[in-house]
DNA sequence: CGGGCAATGTTATATTATAACATAACCATG
DNA sequence: CATGGTTATGTTATAATATAACATTGCCCG
């Protein structure tokens, strides 16, 4: 389902970045956030709210959902997590500087959600949009399906 | 926040249009169903599942959420409404014959949800999907914003 | 060290959606 | 027109997702 060789090494990358990208807007990377983004990680894929609650539970006791729920609120305004509404399940950002708009692709058999960046996609929504005299604020692109590992291609 | 001069004309076409689909498809277009559709189109925008379910309360005796889903449901697959995972809410279908894909310009302001079915942004995302291998099956693209009317363009 | 703000805790509840089983309506076929 | 299969709806209960509202704690700055 993912490539990463050494998945532990990409969970630290993606704390430590988001360290350094909390400390450079100076606000404040506490324990309860930090946790959450590492239950994210750890998933390597879309989790749901009430999973990283379980997860949470094992661990420190009783975090309440509204505290899961602002932890995430806090990722994904600061775009090291992004939502995924199709699914309502949460994911880590792999570039949490380059853009605020991701778009994934889903596999409907592993579970893996993509990030699929490609400007021709922000290019031609734009263009739409402007099209539309419609001031753009954010952008959700879902497109499930099977992914290639899934189909064995190759 | 809409444009159909006459609301009524438009609900009675859709519902029409909806006959006509079952019909040709050999499906029922039963009256939950039709009297869900009509809803939707009332509200002329994105209407809430258990906003259906309170007007038709209104109408006829406890009716419940499982009918609403399942109507809902039916409806989806058959291409005569969407649901807009971002607001968890239902719209219908101003053309569903025409294609399976719609996005949506979704206004914060009025809550309007215009379909913008530029066959451009299919290809791109077509274009991506392909070069990722990945074989897209069902395409969420929601873009909220603010609308040329609600912006005051001329 | 105290006042203010940001974060978290806590309780309760709102909102969205479905499982599971019972009944009814529809309809083809003998 | 009986009957049996299928599709749709009714019904009860509950699961899953999310937030409101208020209390407390912790952090930082002056």
């Amino acid at each position: 389902m993912h490539n990463c060789t050494t998945h532990k090494d990409c969970i630290a990358e993606a704390l430590e970045r988001a360290e350094e990208i909390c400390a450079a807007r100076d606000i404040r990377f506490t324990d309860v956030r930090r946790k959450v983004l590492e239950l994210v990680w750890q998933s390597h894929g879309p989790i749901k709210a009430y999973d990283i609650l379980g997860k949470l539970d094992q661990r420190i006791a009783a975090i309440k959902p509204p505290t899961v729920y602002r932890a995430l609120d806090f990722l994904t305004e600061n775009g090291l997590v992004h939502k995924i509404n199709s699914l309502n399940a949460f994911v880590g950002c792999s570039h949490p500087l380059k853009h605020r708009e991701c778009y994934f692709l889903i596999c409907s058999d592993c579970g893996e959600a993509k990030e699929c960046c490609n400007p021709d996609i922000t290019d031609v929504i734009s263009k739409t949009s402007r099209h539309n005299e419609f001031l753009m604020d954010h952008v959700t692109l879902e497109i499930t399906g099977e992914c290639s590992d899934c189909r064995g291609v190759h």
